[in-house]
RNA sequence: GGGCCAUUAGCUCAGACGGUAGAGCACCUGACUUUUAAUCAGGGUGUCGGUGGUUCGAGUCCACCAUGGCUCACCA
């Protein structure tokens, strides 16, 4: 269907054909610069103060009502709609006849009076009008809009066209991250960037994308987390950093999980996990009252309460209240085990299980599901954790906290483990797991290690899943309506 | 990856029991100089996702494939 004359629906030939009718009569289609003194929205904002005045303004036709020697239409610019009424009398038969002609979905500059109709609807009476871009589909229904999800998602210029929500919640994503942004660099935070391509994957438990470099012969990861390339900042002596950008997981696509997913990471030195709990609560309860003017939100029918504080929960003291099982009495594997079984807890154990990731799994089973309103879940485990610092209470435990809101991780931070004699340790730890097959456990970063060596101040450290938040924040069930190209197969 | 569901005109959708496809919007022709889901008269523009099969006959039944959605698994 694509490009092939012969192969064009009635619709789109028709549109060609107009299209070559307007270059026979010596009409460009397809405009240059053209200056609006005016945006849609401010005429119909300032109608008092703008009545009977001249103004340009330029859009996308999205509707056309003709009465013969008259025809209405309203034209859409990125701030809304307004009416234009074009008159034969006012602007002379080949102009009309023109502008008759003209499709819905063709972009056009217009220069005219400004009044109200005897309906009431404020409206620029077409003066002189331009075209500045045929358009040569068909724009879908003005009532229905554009429904099919596959179709939104992979033509989303067409979405953004015709489902004005959806640009709001584009709008409100690009508010949010401006919002972190002003947040953070209140709070003297460095914004940096750090590399998108890793000779390894590391910062996190996940399955890496990988590319190749032809000059440098070599393989190279797409980036899983910013995180270790952050700390060597953190050892470079910037005390308080952050990045926002992409991280690329090569792992299953969901309503929650998209290939490619933003994440703000940020580190301040000298500080611990309770501040990055502070912090945490403070970031959103501040970008939701800036962006959405409220703290009350509503996500899907349930209402959340952002205001801080918010609860706080050792891991072991959740897993006791929503499973019965006390994990501070049950001390080795085989009884974590045992336990499991006894409580007929609907778990697959492997082998390689340990009291930590028998935890977590508890956890992630009983737990997780039932936490809507915002918790912080404290305490981690040291097995799953291998970049968080060992309580001193609990080496079993590290100080590491994830917040869940609606059942959903939303951030994952921790006091960062600054000794590289450690840091080695667990590194190996995990090497031993990828060479027993687990694709998701860390890589060895000897660099990582010596940096360390130089010494890193204690740190506190955190993740915050951008996508998620933004979900959120504007009440989206699936994360791919918070990205605006998700990651699609090709139609072919 | 498993399960369930969907795929029909540009868009939104309808198509019992298997009999050769329909509506609204959009579009085309005509009428109409303040309409607004404009109105009125006329016009259906289609590889029924694809490939096989069953059948005299398939949009409809069967198998496989593709794409998408939901869900489970995975994602600590």
């Amino acid at each position: 269907m694509d490009g092939q004359p012969e192969e064009l629906n009635e619709l789109m030939r028709v549109r060609r054909e107009k299209l070559a009718e307007l270059r026979d009569k010596g009409i460009e289609p397809y405009g240059a610069r053209f200056e609006r003194t005016h945006t849609t929205s401010f005429i119909l904002a300032n109608f008092e103060d703008l009545e009977n005045k001249n103004a340009a303004i330029a859009g996308r036709i999205m509707s056309k009502r003709s009465m013969g020697k008259a025809s209405f239409a309203h034209i859409q610019d990125s701030t809304g709609q307004i009416q234009i009424y074009a008159r034969l009398n006012d602007m002379g038969s080949q102009a009309y006849e023109i502008f008759s002609k003209l499709d819905i979905g063709d972009i056009i500059g217009v220069t005219g009076n400004i009044f109200k109709t005897r309906m009431g609807e404020v409206t620029v009476a077409v003066g002189e009008f331009k075209l500045l871009s045929k358009c040569l589909r068909p724009l879908p229904e003005k009532w229905h809009g554009l429904k099919d999800v596959e179709l939104r998602y992979r033509q989303r210029y067409v979405d953004l066209i015709v489902n004005p929500e959806v640009k709001e919640v584009f709008e409100s994503r690009s508010k949010i991250i401006r919002s972190i942004r002003s947040f953070l660099d209140s709070r003297d935070f460095l914004e940096v960037e750090t590399p998108m391509m890793h000779n390894i994957a590391g910062g996190a438990a996940a399955r890496p994308f990988i590319t190749y470099h032809n000059t440098l012969d070599m393989h190279l990861f797409l980036r899983i987390a910013p995180e270790l390339y952050l700390k060597r900042l953190v050892v470079g002596g910037f005390e308080k950093v952050y990045e926002i950008n992409r991280n690329f997981r090569n792992e299953g696509v969901s309503t929650k999980h998209n290939p490619e997913f933003t994440m703000i990471e940020l580190y301040q030195a000298y500080a611990d996990y309770n501040d990055m709990m502070d912090l945490t609560e403070e970031l959103i309860s501040t970008v939701s009252l800036e962006v959405f003017g409220r703290n009350r939100i509503e996500y899907q029918g349930t209402e959340i309460d952002l205001a801080p504080k918010w609860t706080r929960l050792p891991m072991l003291d959740a897993v006791k209240m929503y499973s019965g099982l006390d994990f501070r009495s049950i001390k080795t594997t085989d009884e974590a085990k045992n336990a499991v079984k006894l409580a007929k807890i609907d778990l697959v154990l492997e082998t390689s299980d340990t009291w930590g990731t028998i935890l977590n799994k508890v956890f992630e089973e009983t737990v997780e599901p039932k936490l809507i309103q915002p918790t912080f879940i404290i305490d981690y485990p040291v097995e799953i954790s291998p970049l968080a610092k060992r309580k001193i209470e609990n080496p079993e435990l590290t100080y590491r906290f994830e917040l869940f809101i609606y059942g959903r991780e939303m951030a994952n931070a921790f006091s960062e483990l600054n000794d590289p004699v450690e840091q080695k340790s667990r590194f190996l730890k995990q090497v031993e797991k990828r060479t027993a097959g687990d694709e998701e456990a860390h890589m060895m970063d000897e660099d990582y290690i010596d940096a360390l060596e130089y010494g890193m101040p204690p740190a506190g450290g955190l993740g915050i899943g951008i996508d998620r938040l933004v979900m959120l924040l504007t009440d989206s069930p699936s994360i791919r309506d918070v990205i605006l190209f998700p990651t699609m197969r090709p139609r072919d």
